[in-house]
DNA sequence: CTCATTCATCATAATATTGCGATGTAACAA
DNA sequence: TTGTTACATCGCAATATTATGATGAATGAG
């Protein structure tokens, strides 16, 4: 079959999920990464450190724009692309919310 | 194409690729999410829960397991799994040290 | 206008993922 | 031993993802 049945889930698993997939894959990991570092990326600049087409980051960037961590201005011939801070707060705050979940058991499980 | 050039990053950014992919599938955060709760989840009550079929949480259980995230005993017929608290607080740590990298420009970007 | 640059999109190929039925295996009960 | 329960694994089909070359659109330089 090969597609996700989104219907079973609730709507923060299938949230949740969706922002996972940002983190997912280590070409958007890398442009997240260069992004927090240098509070903007250009396509092309990812081209080179990256070792990948331009076609393939563009798809990447797209990916990342749809989810929403990402937004983008036109600048001139080039594209400006930086961390939307609403969207990665909200996840920041989801995950954490996930993480905090969990309490050591200390010796009562596997 | 569809192989992902693992070569071209680095372990880190490798690793937390493989990290997300655990909270990239909505299956895979509900189990996430069940174990937190109960603090123990066993297949057979997945299959009420999730509505998927058994062989299929069974796989998305592996990948948890291959990932690092959780860790299974026997118990009787069935299996007992739990989640690695080692693992869990190590994930924790580094998406966190991901997410803290982010300062919010306030109006110098897009 | 013409040309170069930059990025998006399209079309395509290769691989990965998701899902499930069928089957295999291990443990326990009777 | 036989049957049952619970889970893993196999094999397969359908869809998704990853990656790229080719092409198209928009901007700025000359």
């Amino acid at each position: 079959m090969g597609i996700t049945k989104t219907q079973n889930f609730t709507d923060e698993q299938n949230e949740l999920a969706l922002l996972g997939k940002a983190f997912s894959h280590p070409a958007r990991i890398a442009i997240i990464m260069h992004l927090l570092k240098s509070q903007q990326c250009i396509n092309s600049h990812l081209i080179e450190e990256l070792g990948l087409a331009q076609a393939t980051i563009s798809q990447h960037l797209k990916e990342l724009k749809t989810i929403g961590i990402i937004q983008g201005t036109v600048e001139g011939t080039s594209m400006n692309y930086c961390i939307n801070p609403v969207c990665w707060n909200a996840l920041k705050k989801k995950f954490n919310e996930l993480f905090d979940q969990f309490e050591d058991p200390t010796g009562n499980c596997c």
